[in-house]
DNA sequence: TTGTAGGCGTTATCAA
DNA sequence: TTGATAACGCCTACAA
């Protein structure tokens, strides 16, 4: 039997005049002592403002304040679930792509009252699944950017708890993706301008979905202009994925190349110049995102810019707005991708062959 | 009273027969029913093996398996306290020198059946106090990189729980700090035998211990060699902070500049580049890291490489050894620096003052 | 508006 | 080795 029958829920419990231990932090408990009421009042006038009256909860909170009283997330998140703690999983945390994800999502987390918990997958779909279930244990969403696992897989997640992907369309899940068109539509139309009749695409991971979007967009837009456009093997989406992919350009006889993103672009364009290869007088290079560093290689990368922080605030806050609409905002026209405009463009180099010394395979 | 004094441990909760909802997580009460034993021993077959006969042990795996059973971390971390998961706090999340420290980190973590939780100060005292209480209530340590806290408010932290900072230096606290001497001895060598006569140093921000500490070894290496060093005003550890740096750089006789990080380095050069001056013919540029990028610029940077990854790693793992050894590993030669010479460094100019337009001051 | 009392899932302390 | 039971700190019907 307990003692508890006998003495009310107070009794066996420790109080201010006998903690267990000299510097146990203190609990409502010792709140309810000072201020000369109920624990549960404190709990209520700590955890919802106005179901107390004013005088009372004026009590409270100095008491409160007196002890620098903190809460303990886990005694609070036991009965209620509830952690005040958001997930964000990026596919790779040296991207700096994610650098404005990160801080978007943060910002909007803090100013929600939220922390941000923060993973990376290093572009594996084992990692990644097991960084999404370590979080979900804790976490009251997460938040999945360019995430490498399955679309069933994401969906299980998603049963679990709200669930929201950036760049990726998932069924039922909501999703958070830019609207790559206007950015690509520009782009075509300058190269078409410029003169180019063949233009290739460099794609990334083939779990990349992506790569896969910004492939369609391209490849519509280059038919409307009757551009050829063709597609290259898959790489990692790294500047050494992008340097791999150089042999494969060059043998083709595209004058423009769009890589998946700009770490890959940067790469491409270095290995080809270490070739001897002109750019953009040889061939032309596009990147996506518009990263940190994009802006000073030699010449500065023509990339169309993602909105990397509005993205990550937007899957923050649709998130907290707790699944209300469901897997929606594909193609967001909200989230616009922009044509920057920099050195790695320019006109199509003509019929002749392009010129450099031979090329390391690899 | 309680239902408890008659019926036991098991009264009044849920059973695997009597869900308090359909789909409720299991608990180890439902392992221990499956099971046929009691739910304590599920827990010590559970938490620490070896504690608990193997045939038993055997079984209760076998049920939690089948139950597909997930720890409950908050009911496991009210009574222990223990979380199994470390913060690490960065200065500035959009650092790319904080890739590697970050990446080392969550490796070591991992390793050891941690998660790392991240957030940023965005160079902000009080935002890295915010974020480092809201930690220090979840997380069995902390990690602080370049912390803007005072030696005293790191104190206090560090006195609820383990605390290890990196670059910078706290009496009592633990402190991963890489040898800068290796390097800026090489550094100052090798500008003297290109016949600089004079350098000056642009730190970062006041608060950035390593910043001072950088200029000290400079300054000693520089008196060393007979060579004149000044010390600029302190900016920013940006990009920009560099770039308002370079009025004054202009305005001095020095013939190569050390900048507190590479960020600052490129940030200098691309300034001081558009108002005409030539890297490194008019002046010779050096950061520190190596960062992603700094050798994508025109020039490439020359650098003082620090060791991120080891650095990252091995505050986790003396985090994890638990303030065995408290406060030692000041420039341990385990963690070494490492010139990087590239082409932002060269011949010193000869007596006439430096090329280029004017510069527009800020 | 405030108090009572039971429960959240796990660990830890005793006994058996 | 295993079982019984009291914490751990907070929340929340329900009752007053």
């Amino acid at each position: 039997m307990t003692d508890t029958s006998k003495a009310g829920g107070e009794a066996g419990r420790r109080t201010a005049a006998h903690p267990r231990t000299p510097k146990a932090p203190p609990t409502i408990y010792d709140i309810a002592v000072l201020a000369g009421v109920n624990p549960s009042t404190v709990s209520r006038a700590l955890s919802k403002p106005g179901r107390v009256s004013a005088k009372t909860a004026q009590k409270i909170m100095e008491a409160a304040e007196e002890l620098n009283y903190q809460v303990n997330v886990f005694a609070r998140a036991l009965p209620t679930g509830r952690t005040q703690t958001i997930g964000l999983i990026v596919s790779d945390i040296t991207n700096p792509a994610y650098f404005e994800v990160i801080r978007g999502a943060e910002t909007a987390a803090s100013a929600h009252g939220y922390t941000l918990m923060l993973a990376e997958s290093a572009e594996s779909a084992d990692l990644e699944m097991t960084a999404a279930r370590r979080m979900l244990a804790t976490v009251d969403g997460l938040i999945l950017a360019s995430p490498r696992l399955s679309d069933e897989e994401i969906g299980r997640l998603s049963s679990t708890k709200p669930v929201v992907v950036i760049n990726r369309s998932v069924a039922g899940v909501t999703s958070m993706v830019a609207d790559i068109e206007a950015g690509v539509t520009d782009a075509v139309r300058h190269l078409a301008a410029m003169g180019h009749a063949a233009i290739s695409y460099v794609p990334g991971p083939e779990r990349s979905w992506m790569s896969q979007r910004r492939w369609e967009s391209i490849k519509a837009r280059c038919d409307w202009h009757g551009i050829e456009a063709t597609m290259e093997a898959g790489q990692q989406p790294t500047v050494d994925g992008g340097r791999r992919a150089a042999a494969a350009v060059r043998a083709g006889r595209a004058t423009a190349v769009f890589c998946y993103n700009d770490l890959m672009a940067i790469g491409l364009m270095r290995e080809l110049q270490a070739a001897g290869l002109a750019i953009p007088e040889d061939l032309s290079i596009l990147g996506f995102d518009n990263i940190f560093g994009s802006d000073f290689t030699t010449p500065p990368l023509s990339t169309i810019k993602s909105p990397l922080h509005a993205l990550g605030a937007s899957a923050l806050e649709s998130l907290l707005a707790a699944g209300d609409r469901a897997a929606q905002l594909q193609d967001d026209p909200a989230l616009p991708t922009e044509l920057v405009l920099r050195g790695s463009t320019g006109q199509a180099r003509e019929g002749q062959k392009m010129s450099g010394n031979s090329l390391a395979t690899g």
